[in-house]
DNA sequence: TTTATAGATTATAATCCTTCTTAATTGATA
DNA sequence: TATCAATTAAGAAGGATTATAATCTATAAA
């Protein structure tokens, strides 16, 4: 099924309404499969809504996670959380150059999950790499300056 | 040798002077394998340094990340940066409940390390794991309440 | 012992992302 | 269409971190 309808579906279930704002921002990540942040949907979105709020993206973007059709990245390189719209199980690779966020997906899933270790009951597995992606590195080629 | 000698030396090799507030907060992190925030050294050593400046322990924790002796811990729940003295491979675990970080050893290094997929150089390997540690699912065998 | 100087500390201001507050508006339902 | 809760928007507020500017300190030179 498709997942904007299903997204649609859930939320009125959960008694959110679908809002045109709402729909613009599913939309958006689901044409624009960047890891956005926050910033970069508002940015976009203000042109077909001049009135939009940031607050709206962040709210929504919450109810999102909230029935974990989006996923929060937190671990990017520019202090800003960005948002995920492929909930499949994946890895993500930051360039420490370019701050990029690219999808890395796993020929297994590890099989740390829903393991005990030390006590310890894991519920959630995350792994991301970070270097220097592939654009940047061609980039690179001609000159040599070191990153950072 | 003493990790706190190393940082030392490394530090005047780099032309970083050893104060007596930089002293007290690599022994803290030496004594202390919390996973503190600045926060948290900074109200620990206000009891020694009554004018210590937050913005010594920002400076300090930045030099000592710069030569590769503390990691940043940045995927944390409560929204800051935590600091890692251990600088060896190993793995995190956040509790979803207390918010506190504890170490998980893995048996082997993960193999990624050092590879190129589609393209993209992977210079480092983070993986960290969220869930209920111990102590929470200990508290918790009485009561019954779901977490967030 | 003074002076110079380079870096460090401190206090505070500034910044930036995100959340909160409030009043007005909208959407779903009857 | 009327009702009412949910949503929006604008700005304020919050919180972590960084930047700034004025001392301060340690060392070295004079």
């Amino acid at each position: 099924m498709n997942k904007k309808l299903e997204i649609i579906q859930l939320l009125k279930k959960n008694g959110v309404k679908t809002t045109p704002q709402r729909l613009a921002i599913i939309t958006f990540l689901e044409n624009n499969l960047i890891h956005p942040s926050a910033e970069q949907i508002y940015e976009t979105l203000k042109k077909d809504f001049p009135t939009m709020s940031l607050a709206t993206i962040y709210n929504t973007l919450d109810k999102l996670n909230e029935i974990k059709k989006v996923i929060k990245i937190n671990f990017s390189g520019d202090n800003k959380v960005h948002y995920d719209y492929n909930t499949h199980f994946h890895y993500h690779f930051l360039c420490n150059i370019c701050n990029n966020i690219y999808d890395i997906t796993p020929k297994e899933k590890p099989e740390m999950l829903g393991a005990i270790n030390d006590g310890h009951h894991i519920e959630e597995t995350h792994t991301y790499f970070k270097g220097i992606c592939k654009s940047c590195f061609t980039k690179r080629k001609g000159g040599k300056n070191e990153h950072k």
